[in-house]
DNA sequence: AGCGAGGTACGACTGCGCTCGTACCTTATG
DNA sequence: CATAAGGTACGAGCGCAGTCGTACCTCGCT
């Protein structure tokens, strides 16, 4: 079980069985996300949240972070305390969805910075082929 | 002296006399912008800078910050080294001016967002007397 | 020259963030 | 039912970031 270690209260009201605590959208902390965007692997994450269509969902091992299980559940969890995503819990798998549209309310643009950041990197990965 | 602590190169190009280290347009790193504006007294400094007219300069003791001037020092240098602002040192004085143009080119609207959480913070607060 | 104010350098302490090992749970698959 | 895979909880190590004390420098003022 998830318990309520983040700074906001713990909501009893859960849209879909299984979502996992996270800020409603009028507390999501600038500070906490710019947090959780500081760290590379995260961003790597949310780049590529962002960077796929509309209400993709995604396995919390499929983006290939290369760390163990254990960090990769704290990262998650930051991005999720953050606000930046949304995560349900399926039993033995979690799905991880970018809150687009609470992000785009509270920091218009921000998400576009981000995406526009990984794609400069990948291009210069290239480049040093 | 600040020594070359940073990650980028000590470039012996220095446009005005007394201009602090920083890092050329091109290598500022967007986890260390992130990063730097993670921090809320860090925040509450750039948005001082970008709410006020172009090209404004101030002292670094002129933001009322809350801690010792050890601290601001270091507060500062992570500001100036993480591409944010760009400092000069005039022997007891130290300006501190936005590197607006910079941000704007490499992360378009990141300033808008720090100012704009600045100025709904401070509305808050009123609300809350 | 002396003093005070602004700033930095260096060192130290403290807390937090990233990392992983161990243990355990849940579900799908054989 | 046994096993493997995805995930979490808890605890530990480690490094870094934020904070300050002490010491020193530079300039402006008297």
């Amino acid at each position: 079980m998830a318990r309520a270690t983040a700074g906001y209260e713990e909501h009893g009201e859960e849209d879909s069985p299984g979502a996992l605590p996270q800020p409603p959208r009028d507390e999501i902390d600038l500070g906490r996300v710019l947090a959780a965007l500081a760290d590379p692997m995260r961003r790597t994450v949310v780049a590529t949240l962002a960077t796929a269509p509309e209400g993709f969902e995604q396995h919390c091992s499929a983006f290939g972070l290369p760390v163990s299980k254990q960090t990769r559940t704290h990262h998650f969890r930051v991005l999720r305390e953050s606000g930046l995503v949304s995560m349900t819990d399926r039993g033995n798998r979690v799905l991880t969805s970018l809150r687009r549209r609470d992000m785009e309310a509270r920091f218009p643009g921000l998400l576009a910075l981000v995406v526009a950041d990984a794609a400069q990197d990948r291009q210069q990965d290239r480049s040093e082929d």
